[in-house]
DNA sequence: TAGATTGTTAATCGATTAACAATC
DNA sequence: TAGATTGTTAATCGATTAACAATC
């Protein structure tokens, strides 16, 4: 039995759902759906009824039986346990072709992410706007987050710049990093308060390689086997 | 007991570490690192030695007793499991500015995955080229798809454009799509051989907020406890 | 040979699902 | 009130870790 004051850490399973839920709810509030059940949810997500309850139950007790939960208030306050209802400051560092493409994604503003400034080291970029974010000299970063209460770095440098980026960013008042290269971002022991979200894109595509590439090797492997057992099927 | 011819469903978990190890033996081969014990994997990587065990022991034996695994071999295993012997082309739909990023994205082709044609709706994108790939009507997808023997599709363009696309996609020879776009992609039953690899940002980015904000939401938590219990800690 | 390290079985841990009393 | 649906405990399932015989 869990004792009253004790702090039950949120497993990563749940927390990954947290998005699915808040952007099922916003769809249900945009039809003017004003109550919803777990079996409600259950059907249009895919998840159990009985998940559903049990993950929500992690941050407190939001239905009524009988009822189910209200819409509105539910998404309230799901928006409040992801953070959403503060807007976050953030800076872009590496302003290359994936930079440039993320610094023009409107979707970020509209949920209370705004990058404010960009950061890079090419001569021919740094004065200049994307979609109307100034970018400034990497050399000015540290100053800038640490006077502007930055929450967020998004990290879109090649590979062999992150360390360095990284150990300007352990020196600041940032609060997550947004990591799009493909490093693997370690901090120290005295910033191991950064959290750090990767977007591994080469690994998503493997991934994807993998699984379109399953049924045949599973083949391959069932042969080998034969080899050793000839009698199986 | 697992009967010979038995072919286990390897679980997501583990698909999800095979680029992992992909690419930590191919660092270590880069360093001329001969042999590699799982002991050593388990310092580099993180995960229990036992975990990395189990996890190969999914597609073969591959190491040796008292001696390890051969770098070299596992890391030429590892890619085959992953499908990365072969080269896969890809199609890339929607040229706005990720599909830009994701088009000028040298590390594709580095492994083996070739972007050969980009497809728009926009007349003005039409007939140019991005990173020296043609840009064409999506008219001529399906057909361009079928005559080239395309793998995969990388989504990239606006949400309600999605449905569309995918029914398209549906009838061609496509094996994959890597999804770009915010939108849950459901292929009916005909083609649900379909594998749909989603990178939803603004869902990686919800949870970089929650992470961000997690010690001052157990906060708030708790102090709604002790409203309950007032003698908690 | 002795030491090292695998492949694999058994034990443990954690997450999901089922069940149901509480209650709207 | 009766039906519906929650919050929560208990059961199950699956993934991770530990242990160790086999063997290089």
């Amino acid at each position: 039995m869990e004792q009253p004051g004790e702090i039950k850490k949120v497993s990563m399973a749940v927390i990954k759902r947290l998005p699915k839920y808040y952007k099922c709810l916003g769809n249900l509030l945009k039809n003017n759906v004003e109550r919803v059940s777990s079996q409600d949810l259950s059907k249009i997500l895919g998840f159990t009824a009985s998940q559903i309850r049990q993950d929500l139950n992690n941050f407190g007790e939001f239905g009524q039986q009988g009822y189910g939960y209200n819409v509105l208030q539910l998404y309230t306050e799901i928006s409040k346990i992801l953070g959403l209802n503060t807007l976050h400051k953030m800076v872009l560092v590496g302003a290359g072709n994936l930079g440039q493409a993320l610094a023009n994604y409107s979707e970020f503003r509209t949920h209370g992410f705004d990058i404010i400034a960009i950061f890079d080291t090419n001569p021919n970029l740094i004065g200049r706007k994307i979609n109307n974010t100034p970018i400034y000299s990497v050399e000015d970063m540290e100053y800038f987050i640490n006077e502007n209460d930055v929450d967020i770095a998004i990290l879109t440098v090649p590979k062999d710049k992150t360390e360095k980026v990284v150990e300007v960013l352990s020196k600041t008042c940032i609060r997550g990093i947004w990591n799009f290269t493909p490093a693997e971002i370690t901090t120290d022991d005295d910033t191991d308060d950064i959290i750090v979200e990767n977007v591994h894109l080469i690994d998503s595509l493997f991934t994807l390689s993998y699984r379109i590439n399953e049924d045949k090797l599973q083949e391959r492997l069932l042969k080998q086997k034969r080899k050793i057992f000839p009698d199986c099927r």
